[in-house]
DNA sequence: ACAGTATATTCCTTTTCTAGTATATATTAA
DNA sequence: TTAATATATACTAGAAAAGGAATATACTGT
């Protein structure tokens, strides 16, 4: 009925929002979401489905990984909520962010534990 | 968890969003807003009870009437998102504003199915 | 005190969501 | 072809949410 309700029933479940948080800092592959959050491969891949149906994210296969990364252009009202957010109103999701830069750091030691769109994409390899 | 998705699982549902959009553009009592968007007293008025528990509404009694209006400051994510859609970005919620618009016009004629405060806030008489 | 009006709450049923377990699929390497 | 890895899906049970019907409460006017 009205269509960004949709949207934003998406963004309101932490679980989502965090993802969503994570790959508006760049693409990601599922098992680095999973490792970034800390929680099960069923749950994050189960929402990245719903996600992908909803049009918010697009996936690309890498071998065996696939790259999941916010569909441009970026949903009107899922822009307007991560900027809200980026600006520093929750701690939550900007811990996020610094556990994927120890992702990074720590990928840098072995790129093969990263395909290389995300390596590319996150810098470090 | 995080705060702030318990605000958007409230903007999330349709109904609710057409609440608080009526309410961003001044105060209603309830059967005004149950006129406006045509629907039951359970329906809006349990959706009331929840926002105001939420801490997004408050309510003041006048007479038989109660009295809703926004909760000053604004909900930040609240008031970014309504601004979102005030830019036009939602047809039904424009509609709904008419509709107000509307009652305002029949209030005038009959001044007395307003509570004062209403009617001031709305200007109709 | 009583009747009428506006609103709130309770109880119940139906639907929707969520997570877990197990299993399936896709791809790569040997 | 087989094994291994990354990811997706089907099925299920439990939790949460939503609406309707009936009832309760609060206030006003008589």
């Amino acid at each position: 009925m009205i269509e960004a309700t949709h949207t934003l029933k998406c963004i309101s479940d932490p679980l989502r929002l965090r993802i969503l948080n994570l790959l508006a800092a760049g693409p990601l592959c599922v098992c680095h979401i999973q490792e970034i959050l800390n929680t099960t491969q069923v749950r994050i891949s189960k929402q990245l489905a719903l996600m992908k149906q909803l049009g918010l994210i697009t996936a690309t296969r890498e071998g065996t990984w696939m790259i999941y990364q916010l569909k441009k252009p970026i949903n009107g009202i899922l822009q307007a909520n991560l900027c809200y957010f980026r600006s520093g109103a929750c701690k939550k999701l900007e811990e996020d962010i610094q556990t994927r830069k120890k992702l990074v750091e720590r990928i840098k030691t072995a790129p093969n534990d990263c395909p290389e769109p995300v390596c590319e994409s996150i810098g470090c390899c």
